[in-house]
RNA sequence: CGGGAUGUAGCGCAGCCUGGUAGCGCACCUCGUUCGGGACGAGGGGGUCGGAAGUUCAAAUCUUCUCAUCCCGACCA
């Protein structure tokens, strides 16, 4: 392309809005114009880079025999209604009526139609396992979308659903997809971690997340120093503590006026105790009713694990006017000795004695609480959000360092919760019904680039990955209106493109340094500069918009190499 | 949904406190000079100041309501 016949509205300068660098780039860049929040228009750069990615997608999906399928965008409510998840979605589900009031909502993801779909057209264990994928935009009415494309409301979005006969087979492409997806986010030049993932309310037996790591990410992972594990901090199992013999007297309980102290910090300053011999009573609101849960006094409760060993269908941490209205406690001084709720503990409380709790009594705790003696726990199980340091639950000697991710791709095996849900059975051999088994597989189009981003840029602006760069190479002529100059630019530009290489003709009548500088914002990896001066000496210049070096070249020679300095970068 | 902030030209902002009918930088157009890392000079176009109502002789400025966007939190395949 001719730069002066494309449309790429750069920015020198960083709209206000724009947070991290990504969606400053973007938006600079001239890739994406904002229209409302979270909704973005993807302009001719954009769309460039984007169809990289789907790209790379495509070939890693059709290598592991997935069948690319496009589905609708607009949904009935009944196929909702069906899974159980046109109530439980809530209000990031768009919902919207047509003209004769029927009820529809705009996809946030499609398990319902393609599992409609198959329900209807497979009916037979031989079309089994199958594996369809589509890349589409989709839409979640997020409470806060941020960072641009990042987290958009509206995003594209590669979604992979396989069905099967059996877990073994569903585990099978399951592999195949952790490999494609490696492939896949190798390929896009990200640097980039699996990790074990909670499933959230997608449900399903197990799940892994691929995260790019960047210290803007959203999520925070753990992994061992020493071992290969990693996993989402939501998940990331604590190390089982080691069992501790109590000594043979131990103490008795006792009430202990402690005014105005309420947080595990003030109490063991005041009781001059290590906070690790107190134990934090946590209350959390859920759909059965309130709970409390139980952890170390220096330890952080995570929430998403006490949900998972309660079996509840949400949880959240209680209001102090509900806990208050509902039990009549002090916030501050609750405690699990005689509560009045179910109460569920971290394996570490079990290996405490002689510890303190809130007493359940305005300014007063107690000391001297005995698990076993005192406390009536309904279950135990690991509730800790792992930190930094804590030993790592696999290896005998690692320890965990936490970094943040951007999560660019997620799979899960769903099991045969839709397919029982919304009856996709199949016949087996035996003739017999029986439901299908599923697994969902997804990846976000937009962040990824955006990610990519994240990753590789400096201070002038995007280092594309060549992989998924809009272009591979970028002419710039010194001076197009120079004779030699511009045909020289020319036979570069006509015999790349005859290479069949992706090139940039920056023909505007612009002075170098608003083409360098834009070239820089752009990103393209390789730089062809063509000037009067060096033309004499019968040489252009090139250049890596990455390391910044340049040579001189022989020209017209140098263009024979250029696919070779382009797989060098 | 709670807390905070901001809406003035395409982008970034000043003006608002103390009402008098809108300004700066960049971008854009014209001419000239320049031309190997975001040039300079001269001239020019573009805004019913987010919207509505109110106060006032007079509102970008004060009041009320409303909408939008952003940040923090809660939330989130």
């Amino acid at each position: 392309m001719r730069y002066s016949q494309m449309f790429i509205p750069t920015l020198k300068q960083s709209p206000a809005d724009a947070e991290v660098v990504s969606h400053k780039l973007m938006v600079r860049s001239g890739m994406i114009r904002q229209l409302a929040a979270g909704i973005y228009s993807i302009l001719p750069i954009g769309v460039r880079v984007l169809r990289k990615v789907e790209q790379i997608i495509r070939e890693e999906m059709n290598r592991i025999g997935g069948q690319e399928v496009f589905l609708p965008s607009i949904q009935p409510a009944e196929l909702w209604q069906e899974s159980g998840r046109w109530d439980f979605y809530g209000k990031e589900l768009l919902r919207l009526k047509d003209r004769n009031n029927r009820e529809f909502c705009y996809g946030p993801t499609h398990e319902e139609v393609i599992t409609d779909i198959v329900r209807k057209e497979i009916k037979s264990y031989r079309q089994l396992p199958l594996i369809v994928y589509q890349i589409q935009t989709k839409f979640r009415d997020e409470v806060r979308p941020r960072f641009g494309i990042m987290r958009g409301r509206e995003f594209m979005m590669k979604d992979a659903y396989s069905f099967h006969t059996d877990i073994a087979s569903t585990e099978e492409t399951y592999e195949k997809m952790k490999q494609a997806y490696s492939n896949i986010f190798k390929r896009c030049g990200l640097d980039f971690k699996m990790v074990e993932a909670d499933s959230g309310s997608i449900g399903g037996s197990h799940s892994h997340e691929f995260m790019v790591l960047a210290d803007s990410g959203e999520d925070a992972i753990g992994f061992c120093d020493a071992c290969d594990y990693a996993s989402n901090v939501e998940k990331a199992a604590a190390k089982t503590p080691a069992p501790v013999t109590p000594p043979n007297a131990l103490q008795k309980l006792k009430q202990v006026p402690t005014p105005g102290h309420k947080t595990v910090a003030e109490v063991a300053e005041f009781l001059k105790i290590p906070s690790r011999k107190i134990v934090k009573t946590l209350v959390f609101e859920t759909e059965q009713g309130l709970i409390a849960g139980l952890v170390r006094g220096d330890r952080q409760i995570n929430p998403v694990k006490l949900k998972n060993l309660i079996g509840c269908e949400w949880l959240k941490p209680a209001p102090e006017s509900l806990i208050t209205s509902q039990t009549g406690l002090p916030c501050g001084f609750i405690g699990p000795v005689g509560l009045d709720m179910k109460v569920y503990a971290d394996h570490e409380v079990a290996q405490m004695y002689d510890f303190v709790t809130g007493a359940n009594a305005s300014d007063s705790h107690f000391t001297g609480v005995q698990t076993t003696r005192d406390l009536k726990i309904e279950k135990f199980g690991d509730l800790l959000r792992v930190a930094a340091g804590d030993p790592c639950p696999q290896c005998p000697a690692g320890t965990y360092k936490i970094k943040r991710g951007i999560e660019v791709g997620h799979v899960f095996i769903l099991g045969t919760k839709y397919s029982e849900e919304m009856k996709a059975n199949y016949l087996d051999a035996d003739g017999k019904e029986k439901p299908m088994v599923m697994g969902c597989y997804g990846i976000g189009v937009g962040r990824t680039a955006a990610a990519a981003i994240e990753q590789n840029h400096d201070e002038r602006g995007i280092i594309w990955p060549p992989a998924i760069a809009p272009f591979q190479v970028l002419v710039i002529p010194v001076n197009y209106a120079d004779e030699a100059t511009r045909s020289a630019s020319d036979k570069t530009y006509q015999t790349l493109l005859d290479m069949g290489i992706e090139t940039l003709l920056d023909d505007r009548p612009e002075r170098l340094g608003v083409k360098f500088n834009d070239a820089d914002l752009g990103g393209v990896p390789l730089q062809i500069i063509i000037g009067p001066k060096n033309l004499k000496e019968g040489q252009v210049e090139v250049k890596s918009r990455k390391t910044n070096a340049s040579e001189l070249h022989d020209f017209p020679a140098v263009l024979e190499k250029v696919p070779q300095i382009l797989e060098g970068l």
